[in-house]
DNA sequence: TGACATCTACGAATTGATTCGTATAATCAG
DNA sequence: CTGATTATACGAATCAATTCGTAGATGTCA
């Protein structure tokens, strides 16, 4: 009864960075997409969007003979169930260790740091309201 | 060749933080601290410590009967190779689009804003010399 | 039309994570 | 010492993710 979207594995998550930044897709296209990267077969690309589109992750149009897969979640929506998760599982919740972690793993640009500064910011005023 | 220690699983992740809270522990004492929140079997808890053991995951000290088990990775660096790995398979690298997720995904205290405040201030002046 | 390409469907092998049962050894209580 | 308890070791079942081969339907084109 339409239980919520699991999170996506590694290789699902793969599928649907494509998806996300192409639009809808054949599984040609995103085999082709992926193809840069990965070696694998091109069944392989097509049995996983086929297993994605039974458990909700993807939508499938039928209409042509090549179906026509759409993530069924926007990106931003993968991505906090991502963190929700490894928040849970590793950081005990603690959003302030996570954001810690993620600058020291990743040297943020000065662009990217400034980008956060504004988050900051935000934040601070819906805080004072 | 001494590969680098794999990322841990969930199952495992929850048998490190029982460690990196506690100490050296035995399977016992790690085991009944998860019984909390798990309800699986003695014996799996110890497999799966074996198991990490194969991996490198923790150290095994076997002068004692019962052995004592010890993370082999601080706390923190298990932390950055997760944040690493979401932040390729799913943010594209961006430490900052991971960060504006991991605020709105578990909203932070005023004292977590101000350390995270107080991690950009440092890391500035690292830029700015 | 006939050969060839392309698509979906599907079964199945492989691998890794997780789980547990059972065997065996060490320890302890009385 | 003997029986009960508590360890470790290990084989094996289960389940999910990933991979691919093959069959059959559909479309293309010379």
């Amino acid at each position: 009864m339409a239980r919520p979207t699991p999170r996506p594995t590694d290789a699902e998550l793969a599928i649907l960075q494509v998806l996300w930044t192409r639009g809808p897709s054949t599984v040609r296209q995103v085999h082709d997409a992926l193809s840069a990267d990965r070696e694998t077969g091109y069944t392989t690309t097509l049995k996983l969007m086929q297993i994605m589109a039974e458990k909700g992750l993807v939508l499938r149009d039928e209409s042509a003979r090549s179906h026509v897969y759409a993530a069924s979640q926007a990106r931003g929506e993968t991505q906090r169930q991502l963190v929700d998760h490894l928040l849970d599982r590793a950081f005990g919740g603690s959003a302030a260790a996570l954001v810690m972690q993620a600058l020291s793993a990743h040297p943020a640009s000065k662009e990217e740091i400034a980008e956060i500064q504004r988050l900051i910011d935000d934040y601070r005023k819906e805080r004072a309201e």
